[in-house]
Formats: C-alpha cells, sequence, structure tokens
DNA sequence: TACGTAGTACTCTGAGTCGAGTAATCGGCT
DNA sequence: AGCCGATTACTCGACTCAGAGTACTACGTA
C-alpha cells in the first residue's frame, strides 16, 4: 500500500507528535526543534508543509479548526485520524525491525575516491579527521543542555549517532595510517598510476606501463570479464 | 555556485565515469552495477536520465554524438568538459574532506520509539538484529565475486558499510540486553507509562499517577521551562 | 518614537526524484 | 516457426522537497 509515501521519516514525526496531541504545523516544527529531534529527522519549513498536506489528502490526520491571532496568519490546527495510527505504528514497527538500505556521502565519496591518487586524498581525509575529531569534542561537552536525571530513552539516538561517528573516526584514522606508512596494498600501483596520469600519458600507455611493472598484482584482471573490469582505478 | 545542484552523488558519478572516457546514459548504468557501485550509490534510471540532462545543461558534460543500432532506441554518447572535471575534483573533495549531516531512517526511528512500550521495542529490535546478523554473514561469505588480488582500493567503500554495520550490531545488541534484563535507565516509567495509557487512561491522568509513583526520577522535569518538555516519553 | 532584530506562521516556485511503462532486440527452447 | 523471458535503452508524469520569500508582531533600545 505505502510504497513511496513512507520515504520521508518527518511525516511520520508528524503523526507521532499528532498522536500526542493536535497541532499547528508551526507547533509541531518548534516542539521538534525543542526536543532536538531536529538532529535526527531532516526538517524544515517547506517540506513540512507539504507532508501535513499529504498526510491530509490520504486521510491519516484532518484539519481540526483554524485559528487567527490578531492579524496574524492563520494557524490550522489538525488531529491524527484512526487510519493515521494504524500507519504509525506500522511504519516505526517497520523502521525499527527492517535494516533499510542507507547511502551516506561519504560512502559514495570513498567509491570514487580512486580519481584521486593517494596524497591527495591522505590530505583530504586529514581535513575530514580533524573535523570529525572537532564533532566528537562538541559533543563529549554538550550534554549541557540536559538537565540531570533526564531519562536516556530521549537521547538514545544520540548515543547511536555517537557510535556512528565515532566508527568513522577510526576508520578513518585506520586508513589514514595504512596510507601514510605506505602499508596500503596495491598503493604502489595506485601512486604510479597517477605519475604516469599527470605526465599526460593516454590512459592506454598508462596500461601498457603498469601492466609491465605490476604482473602480478594485475594478475586480478584476466580473472574479469571485458566489461567487469574496472578501468578507473 | 553549486548549492543544491550537489545533493545527488549520481551526478558525481556520471561524471567520474564520463572523466575515463564517453558514454551513453545506459551504459553508465551498466558500468556502476559491474563495479557494484549500485551498493555505494543510488542509482534509477528515472533520476539518471534527469541528473545527465542537468549536467548538460550547466555545461558540465556535452552530447557528443547520437548511434542508432538497428530501429532501437537512439544512444546519446556524453563526454565531460573543462568545467566538468573542476566541478568533479572540487566536489569529491568536498565529500572527502566535509563530513556532512547525513539523517538515517533508523536514526529517526529511535528518536520516536517512545510511543512503543518497552517490552514492544524489545521483539521489534530482536527482528532487526537477527537481519543485521543475515547481512553480516552475507557479507562475509560474498567476497565471492572478487577474484583473489582484487585491489583493496576498488573495495574500501565496502569496507566502511561494514564497519558501520558492525557498529549497528553492537548498538542494537547491547541496547537489547539492557532492555531485556532491565538495567535500561528508567526503564520501570516507561513501561508503567504505556501500562497506564493501554488502561485506557488519558494523558493528564497517565501524568498524575506517574509524577506520584516516580517522583526522583521526574525531577528533571522542573529543570526544564513549559515548552520543553518531550510529553511524549 | 523610530529602528533593528528576533520570532511567528506560513506560501510559492522550480527543480529533483522515482517507479512504472514502452518498445525494440536477442537468445534459447520446443 | 513461434514464443518466452532477459536485456537494451530510454520516456513520462505525478509527486516531493528545499530554500527563499512574505507579512505580520513583539521587544528591546537609543
Amino acid at each position: 500500500m505505502a510504497g513511496r509515501t513512507r520515504a520521508n521519516p518527518l511525516a511520520l514525526a508528524v503523526l507521532c507528535l499528532l498522536y500526542e496531541r493536535p497541532m499547528h504545523p508551526y507547533e509541531m516544527s518548534s516542539t521538534l526543534r525543542e526536543r532536538h529531534k531536529e538532529d535526527s529527522i531532516k526538517l524544515n519549513y517547506g517540506s513540512l508543509y507539504s507532508v501535513v498536506e499529504s498526510l491530509r489528502k490520504r486521510g491519516l490526520i484532518t484539519a481540526r479548526e483554524t485559528v487567527r491571532e490578531g492579524r496574524r496568519p492563520e494557524r490550522t490546527v489538525y488531529a491524527i485520524t484512526e487510519a493515521g495510527s494504524t500507519e504509525m505504528t506500522d511504519w516505526l514497527s517497520d523502521l525499527l525491525s527492517r535494516p533499510a538500505k542507507e547511502f551516506t556521502q561519504f560512502e559514495a565519496a570513498l567509491s570514487l575516491m580512486p580519481i584521486f591518487g593517494p596524497d591527495e586524498v591522505i590530505n583530504l581525509l586529514e581535513t575530514r579527521l580533524r573535523s570529525l575529531r572537532q564533532q566528537q569534542r562538541a559533543h563529549d561537552q554538550s550534554n549541557a543542555w540536559a538537565p540531570p536525571n533526564f531519562p536516556r530513552l530521549f537521547l538514545i539516538e544520540m548515543e547511536f549517532k555517537y557510535a556512528l561517528l565515532r566508527t568513522e573516526i577510526e576508520f578513518v584514522s585506520a586508513l589514514l595510517d595504512e596510507l601514510r606508512s605506505g602499508t596500503f596494498e596495491g598503493i604502489a600501483l595506485w601512486r604510479r598510476m597517477h605519475e604516469l596520469r599527470e605526465e599526460g600519458r593516454t590512459p592506454e600507455a598508462v596500461d601498457e606501463v603498469l601492466a609491465e611493472e605490476f604482473k602480478e598484482e594485475l594478475s586480478w584482471l584476466s580473472e574479469l570479464s571485458d566489461t567487469q573490469r574496472p578501468e578507473q582505478g
């Protein structure tokens, strides 16, 4: 049923808020911000209003009343419906119980990394690592906003984010160590290829030179069908 | 300059492919698939063709020639431009060196988790954990497609994905242990709240009962301004 | 009292996304 | 010879999203 309509978790957040009590969209956005959900759920006004409208069209929420205070713009208060409650529990159950394929920008970047030579990559990753460590320090200090005794239940998503951050730091820093020390497998071939390219050789000429200089390292090429070989590396 | 146009990494992948050699869109998609980049870069036909068209409009790639074989549809071959090469290196440098805010579905789900009671959450997370372990086993065995000696450089993004997977498994499994053993901080309050709700009490009645039964645990409430209190937990 | 800034509450627009659909060819099988 | 399913190569349109813009109020301040 709900195929693509389950793309944006902001819609789920709206359902959860209205499950608590009726609200108008702007109140939803400020509530989400107050509860620090902005950090884990992407929120912006444009999306919020269209997501709300789309939920209404699907009958998952209804417009309760429109209030006007002074000459301010009208506020439309929405409430969740039966169908909305069902969708909410179904959707959240699904998200918690079934890992979804997620694509991060950094994964994409790593997979295209070979267009740079190893030395450029070292530089770029060093910059990244500094940023990540900065974020980590910021996190360590920023329990400031949460009062003592604040329930862990409401911070659990931050713990997860932090665990991912630590993993990324470890990954990048281990990779950097290998690149800098030259123990990264195949780094000699990789470096030589970029040297040759920078000398202005044609791709074919580069392949030829490498084929001679790195016979064993390139043995895997013959194992692949023609179309399968990654020429970019 | 390139503000929102840098949203979709597929566009960057297209630039990288055309940096190797001119291609038509369908060839791009099959090349990406052969190189297993589908796992780290979201790819679908609809997006591919519009991304290509948008790159062309921005002058980052140009249509080289349109070939027709038999009565098949035309294939338009594209090549990268100077501006395209520049954009490619700028963009990839940026992705590698600057961590971007990423929002995963699971983070969103965790942050909305309190709408369920602890026992439901345990069930859902157990299902997730089985799935994740399944994925992990699949990964362990699926170096099958890569021939011996295949350069690590071309698999580095998978290593990262795997590291994230391990972290998620550890996180979920640690969380489950705490929930099941009852050592999760505040779980008694959380469980009682859902009990009361299921008995059909009004939110206000629930709050009242809890305020009496869990005085110390709720001390943090008084530290927050009215608007800041998360009523949903 | 005029002014600048922060907050409230949306609205609009154009660009991007995605899944489904189409139409042709190829290879194998019966 | 004819058919089935896979592969090649795109096209379409409905929906979604992001960011900028609007318009008003409230508040401090010089």
